[in-house]
DNA sequence: TAAGATTGTGGGTAGTTGTGGGTAATTTCC
DNA sequence: GGAAATTACCCACAACTACCCACAATCTTA
């Protein structure tokens, strides 16, 4: 059973072959609408693991990207940190696709792997990683949640 | 597989040979439109990085420089500094466009280049200059940045 | 419960890609 | 006009990548 298209939710422990490929979950897959072609966008998150936007999302944030002038430099700034380390990738027969080794670096990412499920879109974590961050969170500003209570009702 | 066409995203480590050629890669010109009929367009960048446009994405920036008018001194150092280190490069059959030695000075390029996605455009750089490019826009006001993020939603 | 289908993981192979260098054609300069 | 330098075109090879097949474990269905 499938959500909405392109909506991905839940945890996987999978693994990373010697070749840098991941299996992207099959229900992952099954949520893909056929308009992206069976390709991600992989990417750097904004914290130390491997974002993965639907081909179709990805193209959004381009068209924005590609209407920014280079005449100013914190335009180019920005385009060349979003663009530099993104690339397409389109999964195999297996369903894997191919991770860059520069990002396989940036998140620090060994054989075993956590996928998780971000709404629109898939992170990759290394689990130590992960585990890092959720106790840094724990540490976040009540008052933050209290701002963002404002904008989602859960 | 190809995004968009005459699209460039990703970062690639490539070399500049003793005959001033560099490989353009393989999936940037997959992604060049045959109208480009496998023509760039190089010329200098902002930055301190040499940049590489799709021969018809080059013809639009020519039209709008013929909408500036000379009365202006500002619009002439413009058009001047735009047109004058500009000029088209086909690529050979190994995939290569041979940089101008004005252009690989002006950009400090070495035998060591990284290739950059920025979209509608390619950039190339010395690494070195752009680590330190890099660093100088974390100065970067982050009001301003944060502006531009918010518009995008990644 | 048993058979069949699906899913995750590993590895082999053929084609593609990046890089170096050679030779012929073209241009430049005296 | 002819020599020197530059440029354009071609070939070769090593490294890498995409594609294919195989198999075990899990899930589905009758």
């Amino acid at each position: 059973m499938t959500l909405t298209n392109n909506t991905f939710i839940g945890e996987y422990a999978y693994s990373l072959d010697s070749k840098g490929r991941v299996n992207i979950p099959a229900k992952f897959r099954q949520s893909l609408s056929d308009d992206n072609e069976g390709t991600f966008v992989i990417a750097r998150g904004m914290d130390s693991c491997v974002w993965i936007y639907p081909l179709i999302q990805w193209k959004d944030i381009e068209s924005n990207l590609r209407n920014l002038s280079s005449l100013s430099k914190i335009n180019r700034t920005f385009v060349r940190n979003t663009a530099r380390y993104a690339s397409p990738s389109t999964y195999d027969k297996q369903g894997r696709i191919t991770l860059t080794p520069s990002l396989i670096d940036y998140a620090d990412l060994d054989k075993d792997v956590l996928i998780v499920g971000m709404v629109n879109k898939i992170e990759i974590w290394n689990p130590t990683r992960l585990d890092e961050t959720d106790k840094q969170n724990l540490e976040i500003d009540p008052a933050a949640y209290d701002e963002l209570a404002k904008n989602i009702i859960i």
